[in-house]
RNA sequence: CGGGGCGUAGCUCAGUCUGGUUAGAGUACUUGGUUUGGGACCAAGGGGCCGGAGGUUCGAGUCCUCUCGCCCCGACCA
């Protein structure tokens, strides 16, 4: 392409509604300019992106036999109702009546139509596995969508479903789809951690999200310094203690604590690490149909996963109890305890579990109790209810565990019959008996990607693709076109780079070197070849993006000059 | 959906508090000239329903009411 005749409308400043450097960037660069909240063009630079990442899914689902379909965007609203998510989707779902009044919604994600067409057509287990995918616009309409491309209403998105006739054979697909989405990222070029999720109210048996590390990621992950776990902090789990803080002596006893509420007044007021006081958070949990008070106990020195208590009582919500709910029930915040209650559900984390000499709360005005044997409470729900914190041991390895930001790329989940079941998807197995698919189901967020390419690569100049995400690798620069034999040059390496297959800007526009320079940096090219008064001494030079640096080489050179720095 | 901010040229913004010639700047764009290794300079141009509607006023970009849109924080987010 030559860049007088591109569309790549380059500015030197920002929409004044970006944040982000991916928003900022590719805002400025001409890749996409924004039409509503969460809804944006793609200009020739951000489609070419677009398409490189698509035909490298493209290839790595071909390598697993996945098959490419394209289902209709526009859904009926029945198969919604069926499955019954267009309640629970709610305002998301943008709904809207045809001509002759029949509810549609525009697909936020395709599970339902993908079982639509496999049901009644594939019915037999000799037909399976099967995997179809597709890459295309979904729409959800986000009550606040933000970050750019980072969190669009309108976004691309390549999701694929699998059919399977037993679970072994889902779990093999399961890791042969992560070990895809891992070659993709990899060809991609980002650093990113696959990491164990939460698989919250869907349920099925697990799932994993794929995060590209960055800074302005929206989700916390929990990793391992040592070795390879990760998890997002909403289903991390870490190793038990080996280490325990000097534990109080004392027998069973009532002892008034006089306005003493905190953990940490409790703490200093026995002089008792806080590992031995047991915390009670009050939250009203919400189910489908009415809501409870929930009372769920942890150590003191541990802080409630909310995520995980939710899905502990099986909630679709958790809100703060108030002050006054507490007390309507006989609750006092602040001496809130586990013993000789029964006014509200209790849910205790693992970790409390057979614990002794805690201190808790006495359930009355100003006391505690003190050398409590939660061993007592054997009989109560126990569920993994805690944050995993910096520092705390790694469940693998015993490493040590870190927070760091995520960019959620991918997610690819063990669905079982969640969908298959209600939508009466089913085939014969080999006794002839009818039974619901076990699907599978793996998404990815292609535009997303776009954004997140950037938010990891880039610098105070522009855009730094890698290369196997760059609209063209190579820019050969031209510094003052009014130069014949320069642009003669120019011409000539421009043509025996695109014979040799290497996608390539030929900079021929009729502007000053500081211009085209700032525009190659915003860009983001990751070479650009700088063709200008060296060449009279035969020299060329080829700036390399990612870190500016110039390289000199003969003007003959070239060529394999980039084809050993693309390497 | 709660709280806050902002809508004036393609883009970034001034002007609004305190109403008063023909609504400005920078940038981008067009034409001509001089420049040519880090977003050049000179000259001449084109480009505005001042988000929209209603109102107050002799007079509204500016004041009032309503409304729409966008951004940020939070709630929400397969």
């Amino acid at each position: 392409m030559r860049f007088s005749k591109a569309y790549i409308p380059t500015t030197k400043e920002a929409p004044k509604d970006a944040q982000l450097p991916s928003h900022i960037f590719l805002s400025r660069a001409g890749f996409v300019t924004q039409v509503a909240a969460g809804l944006y063009n793609f200009l020739p630079m951000g489609k070419r992106v677009l398409r490189k990442i698509e035909n490298i899914i493209n290839e790595e689902m071909a390598a697993c036999d996945a098959q490419e379909v394209d289902l209709s965007f526009v859904t009926p609203a029945e198969l919604w109702e069926e499955s019954g998510r267009i309640e629970k989707f709610g305002k998301e779902l943008l709904r809207f009546r045809d001509r002759k009044e029949n509810l549609f919604v525009l697909g936020p994600t395709h599970e339902e139509m993908m079982v639509n067409i496999v049901r009644n057509r594939v019915n037999s287990y000799k037909q399976l596995p099967m995997n179809l995918y597709q890459i295309k616009t979904k729409f959800r309409d986000e009550a606040r969508p933000r970050f750019g491309l980072m969190r669009g209403r309108e976004f691309v998105m390549k999701d694929g479903y699998s059919f399977h006739s037993s679970t072994e054979d889902l779990d093999r697909e399961f890791d042969a789809m992560e070990a895809a989405y891992k070659r993709i990222l990899e060809r991609l070029g980002l650093n990113f951690r696959i990491v164990e999720a939460d698989s919250g109210a869907i349920g099925g048996t697990g799932s994993k999200e794929l995060m590209v590390l960055a800074g302005s990621g929206e989700d916390t992950l929990a990793v391992c310094d040592t070795c390879e776990y990760g998890a997002n902090v909403e289903a991390a789990r870490r190793a038990p203690r080996s280490t325990f803080p000097e534990a109080p002596s004392a027998d069973f006893a009532r002892f008034k604590t006089p306005d003493i509420k905190s953990i940490d007044d409790l703490s200093n007021f026995f002089h008792v690490d806080p590992y031995y006081t047991l915390k009670a958070v009050v939250q009203r949990a919400v189910y489908t149909e009415g809501s409870e008070l929930v009372c769920f106990f942890i150590r003191g020195c541990d802080e409630l996963q909310e995520v995980k208590a939710r899905n502990s009582v099986g909630a679709i919500d958790l809100v703060d109890a108030t002050e006054a709910e507490l007390t309507e029930i006989g609750l006092l915040p602040g001496f809130i305890g586990p013993l000789d209650q029964d006014k509200i559900r209790i849910v205790m984390d693992n970790d409390t579990r057979g614990a002794t000499t805690m201190i808790t709360g006495a359930n009355e005005a100003d006391y505690h109790f003190v050398g409590v044997d939660l061993s007592v409470m054997n009989e109560a729900h126990f569920a993994d209810l805690i944050s995993v914190q910096e520092g705390d041991g790694c469940p693998h390895c015993g490493g040590k565990i870190l927070h760091t930001k995520g960019i959620e790329v991918g997610h690819i989940f063990k669905l079982g019959t969640v969908y298959s079941a209600p939508l009466k998807a089913e085939f014969l197995d080999e006794n002839g008996r009818s039974q619901p698919f076990i699907m599978g189901t793996y998404g990815m967020g292609v535009s997303r990607l776009v954004a997140a390419v950037i938010e990891q690569h880039h610098d105070e100049k522009g855009c730094i693709w890698t290369h196997a995400t760059a609209p063209y690798l190579v820019n050969v620069m031209v510094s003052n076109i009014k130069e014949e034999s320069h642009m003669a040059y120019a011409e000539e390496l421009y043509a025996s780079l695109q014979s040799r297959g290497i996608e390539v800007m030929l900079d021929d526009r009729k502007e000053r070197f500081g211009f085209k320079m700032s525009d190659a940096e915003l860009i983001g090219f990751p070479f650009t070849v700088i063709v200008g008064k060296e060449l009279e001494n035969g020299l060329v030079q080829i700036m390399v993006r990612s870190t500016r640096e110039m390289i000199t080489v003969n003007a003959a050179d070239v060529l394999t000059k980039i084809e050993e720095l693309r390497q």
